[in-house]
DNA sequence: CTGAAAGCGCTTACAG
DNA sequence: CTGAAAGCGCTTACAG
């Protein structure tokens, strides 16, 4: 059906192995030759089979992302920035939404190595699930601590905390509200500790309220509004991302709340699209892109071995922006 | 390094093909060799090589997914839906970001040809690219007209743009403006014809603006700053996706114009993280796990050679979502 | 119920 | 400058 290298061999008039030479511009090879098996190719529209040159070469040239979802702006975008820096490098992406759910990382991950795939980016928060079978493979997380072996990019998650939660106390909030994840054992809340220190350094008691799943839309509503009955004392609300932050402020309007008048606001991540969404929102902006450039770029010195120092992490820097909603 | 099958069956003590047949579960096997072989992959933490194994059967089970970007909140939720049925169906994906690029678009396709994918999924607008070389690969698009060979998955878009024009005519719209990605060759803008219908019919004449690339938020604001000065009567806008829509009311703001009393606005896709950020969005909402599972389907069929109607158009219902923005 | 052999479509030493 | 042969890690008829 789909023709192969002995097809185009035998029209070139050549043995499979000078095809194979062309193919991958190695060794000697006549002009004269190499035109007759690039004819032949053309003739025959002939696709190499990238399966079968790396069943032998032992390099699939395929990296795993494993994301809670695409659905997610940040991940989103983040997705899009590794994948196209990956393409761009000549290595294909296995995409893996993994939901935070830790079956379906045991899955995905079994998959990936099934598929031989030469690295993982994960971007997922399980923890314990890479160890027992990190048998040398290549992997990078982003903003999650994995285990000691695993390298972290992330973005100056403590700094964004810090400038956060101080922008709302120099606005003269008095009752600060921190709307965070869940927190999860042995990962270190950065944002979380900035406020809290920060606030600390004031005199002033944390107010923390946890929303369990990012991509449940309904139990966020209802934690939320839980803040206006039990505080609702509340003049600040610091945001560990826009989405709760963007929540947060539907829900201040149904009750009557006015951003920034009454309640002024702060998201985190700064997307492109919640930007263009809501302008407005004061956020603290991560640099997706650099951290997808750095993330492959550690990848990429694992894979080839030059990579010596395991618990590497790397902080790239964030900055503020300034909307209407502080 | 990596065990193999042989390894396996060495110290099971049984032939390799005794381990295909365990790890295939396929012809009779006593239970007995069946732990002994199951022993061992277990002992030496053994994962099937998928590549080889793919060779042989000449089924890769890996698909290509082309979007123009999961930066998008509309293609991030499409890719998340569309990965998540594919995995849960036991096929891998592979994902292409093309930018709506020709020449990127070329590249993936060429790439996913050489990773003897079983079938494409595309999300992308470029024509005449996918003919040429369209030797039996299965390919399924979303809502793009690609050629008459592909099947084509979309919502009823024309319904679409018939339901938005008539909410602003009914809520006394005088002026109505739509803002449209560029009109490509061949491709039936539905959403489109159906607002210039719709205005036909009442004898209005349409007033379209024209946004180049969804992906360029500069540009996007400039041209929508032009309405103002142009058309300065306007009183209603329908963009064909809510990104042009939220952009629109941002510039409407700053021109001191208020949503909804002097400009009513709708927009288009209705995706979860738009309704989160910006929930007072009157909008269309497209059945985006709808879409996914139906061009799933087209697309297995089209792999199992059970498709048989090249002309094939599934279109989904959509539905209208009020916010205050109307 | 189990195994030896051939083959999937490539690539790469090794000869010449 | 070019080719024959072996092998990448599996699977599957075919025997037994």
């Amino acid at each position: 059906m789909k023709p192969k290298i002995d097809d185009v061999a035998r029209l070139a008039g050549v043995s499979p192995t000078t095809v194979s030479r062309v193919l991958n511009d190695r060794g000697y090879i006549s002009n004269e030759t190499k035109e007759k098996v690039q004819d032949a190719m053309a003739k025959l529209n002939y696709f190499p089979n990238d399966i079968a040159r790396s069943l032998y070469t032992k390099r699939s040239n395929l990296l795993g992302i494993i994301m809670p979802t695409t659905s997610n702006p940040f991940f989103g975008e983040l997705t899009f920035h590794l994948e196209s820096i990956c393409a761009s490098l000549g290595y294909k992406v296995l995409l893996c939404n993994s939901l935070n759910q830790k079956d379906k990382e045991k899955k995905y991950l079994d998959m990936l190595m099934r598929n031989q795939v030469d690295g993982i980016i994960v971007g997922t928060h399980n923890l314990g699930i890479l160890n027992y079978q990190k048998q040398n493979l290549a992997v990078v997380s982003i903003d999650r601590y994995l285990s000691e072996t695993i390298p972290v990019v992330s973005s100056d998650n403590y700094e964004g905390g810090k400038l956060a939660t101080e922008l709302l106390v120099r606005k003269s909030c008095e009752h600060i509200v921190l709307i965070d994840g869940v927190k999860e054992i042995e990962k270190s809340y950065l944002r979380r500790e900035a406020y809290i220190d920060t606030l600390d350094k004031i005199g002033k008691t944390p107010i923390i309220y946890e929303i369990p799943e990012v991509f449940n839309v309904q139990s966020q509503q209802e934690i939320i509004e839980n803040i206006f009955s039990e505080h609702p004392e509340v003049d600040g609300v610091f945001a560990t991302n826009d989405i709760f932050a963007a929540s947060f402020i539907t829900a201040a309007k149904r009750y009557g709340k006015k951003i920034p008048e009454d309640i002024k606001v702060i998201g985190y991540d700064g997307t492109e699209t919640v930007r263009t969404v809501l302008p407005d929102l004061t956020t603290i902006r991560q640099p997706i892109e650099m951290i997808a450039k750095e993330a492959i770029n550690i990848l990429l010195k694992e894979i080839e071995g030059e990579f010596t120092d395991p618990l590497h992490e790397t902080k790239l820097p964030i900055s503020l922006i300034e909307g209407s909603t502080t």
